[in-house]
DNA sequence: CATGAATGAGCTTTCATTCAT
DNA sequence: CATGAATGAAAGCTCATTCAT
């Protein structure tokens, strides 16, 4: 890679972070390309030799983020040394509650509404959704078939359960955000973004807060 | 009542619900006084007659909705007349999904993420949801001191038995609509918002339903 | 005339005296319709029964006004049974002054500078006011004859006259205004119009000002 | 000064010019930012590169005007090596004049009375206009102590001579401008805005008028 | 006659995007 | 490449005027 290439590179990285920033901090629609070029400290026509457009870097984004958290959720495996089914589970609420609060400024943004974006992003996360969904249930038939799940509504309950992350991750963010702006409210702006590995006030310690997951997840459809 | 403020009270809820009806189908950023106006028929100026603002015709709609929903929420009664604990809260899911369902299209806006609505709503929709985890809280604490509910930490089991329930409600609206949108693409404007009594594509009916998530959080939960 | 004229003609009035009132209130262009008829008490259609526009009310407002002022100024004789022609200017003056102070609320309307004005009421106005110049005008040039003015411009002399007169005239309605203002605040709205026989505050008794006024049109100030 | 700064100066100044026009030709409630776009030949979010909103143009071009006249105002010195008193009364009379010739558009609006105006326009005008009434009071206070003065109202005497200075110089900025509408009536829009050195019609020469003001203030006109 | 609901042109202001320098 | 001035469509809202009741 050629020097002007790296350059491109860090100034396009530079933009993406200043946008998952602002759009952190003020949500898709209120969020304006001038906030993003302030926070990047760039000139408004540099933008647009980066990105095509509000919805461009928007997409960028959320593809990051999706196939960050894709990339933290393995099926279950059921060979014997892979370990235990449940196990296998809880290793992936771990995994995802940990990714998620690792990029909390994304995750803020696209574990909310679908709604509240355009209408391609809108599209691309529904489908997100909907493969998890896919995935849970698909994970409770296998447990189901092994006789350790009991009999259900698969996907009324891969519904749940999802929402019951969601609702989770949601929360704890918030709560973290709020502590955090109470505590440092002097912080430069370019401040960390993530990797405070205690929990949200109000919520218990990742570890325990999985465990509380599973056990509820657990001991409501498994026997 | 005279004719004269009837007819105005019959033009004011044809905006109300040209205006759920938009916002429903746009979200509130999205949806613009000119959407409304177009939807329900009249003159810019027509609007300002009825409501000072956008601000101010959603926070009606929000109003109206959380009052009904904070409407079919009954506090878990230990009196043994009232009946058992578990049906009480079997009763409350009833209620609140029948509602939700009976008034999809203001459902449709307000479950959705706090974060798409204007600051006042936000604020109030926030302390809504807030309330109800309260609720969902304490209710859970009574079933422990009554040796019904396992230890668990309460909050987090709260929010999570609330994001449950909003993904499937949300879930549910959703596949309704994509339902009647094909089979009836040729709608009126003005069709009839709710009514619809069999469940969404994909859930079971509301009864088989209710238990269902019933038994998720009971199992999970109660011993 | 009819009972039915009769009612006519008053509501006429009663909608002519608020228009007065909120004109003066608040200038041509900050008073609109709504200020209109809610001080007159009336609805919106019943304004447009009475005048064709807000155009129309104020063009007879400023008709009624400068007909008043008209009528007040008497062309200065020559015959010596009028008495002095300097008696005469005075007793103009005086003249002047009363009718403006007893009809503050129009006075402080259309004493102001005409581009406030629409179109019409500009030209009509302007006309007005060169018309009070000419006759100023006249009335120096009959004095030159007499030899009792000096020799001068007689434009930029009877433009200057009326200069003074218009700036003290707007000055002391605006002075009693704000000295009724904090006297009187708890005041109802149809608060008597004029008739206060006090000069404003800053300013001597009438007959002191018109003496205070003619003594400096006649000898000016300075040796 | 860089190439670019000076481009963005000339067009701050160029909307200025345009907006002064349409001030100076409409007054301020009936100019529009339509019109200043129009009349600058820019789109309508240029208009907001350079300034916040009507109010602040507005104030700009009145901020400008009233530095003007004040520093062309002098407060009257005794020191015999500044001259006779009434010879700097008449240089002061002179420069105002000039002033405000020079500059008619800016003078063509803030002449005026300031009801026209916007409040905090309103105010400030107000309190210039009482400056230059407190300066001519002190000026005949001095006068009187000299004994060049005779004895008067002080008060009443300073708003007549503002009064006839304003009157004098607002309507020859109306006959001059009358004068060259006919002579030139296919001017370019952004024709000179100042400079005739020849005083307007029905008005004598600017010496000749000042003479003639001064006069009239110092003798008066009848015997 | 009186009413007041309805109208729509017009206002100020914002913001994603383009393009000459 | 980088810049930031320029653009104009579109937003929320006001108000003089009309007209069916």
């Amino acid at each position: 890679m050629t020097r002007a290439q790296q350059r491109r590179a860090q100034r396009r990285s530079a933009i993406l972070a200043a946008a998952r920033r602002v759009f952190s901090r003020k949500g898709y629609h209120e969020a304006s390309i001038g906030d993003i070029i302030d926070e990047a400290q760039i000139a408004r026509g540099t933008f647009y030799l980066y990105f095509h457009s509000k919805r461009e870097i928007f997409a960028e984004l959320r593809d990051a983020f999706l196939e960050l958290i894709r990339g933290s959720v393995q099926r279950i495996s059921l060979d014997p040394s892979d370990g235990e089914p449940l196990q296998q589970m809880r290793a992936n609420f771990r995994r995802v509650m940990t990714v998620v609060l690792e990029h909390e400024q994304l995750a803020a943004i696209m574990l909310r509404d679908p709604m509240s974006f355009d209408a391609d992003t809108r599209v691309e996360v529904e489908q997100f959704f909907d493969q998890i969904i896919t995935l849970i249930e698909r994970a409770i038939e296998v447990g189901h078939a092994l006789g350790m799940a009991r009999d259900c509504d698969r996907h009324t309950i891969a519904v749940a359960a999802l929402g019951a992350l969601r609702e989770i991750l949601l929360r704890m963010i918030d709560a973290r955000r709020t502590a955090n702006a109470s505590t440092a409210s002097a912080d430069s702006a370019g401040g960390a973004e993530d990797g405070a590995n205690h929990s949200a006030e109000g919520f218990p310690e990742i570890e325990q807060l999985v465990d509380e997951l599973l056990a509820f997840f657990a001991r409501g459809v498994f026997t």
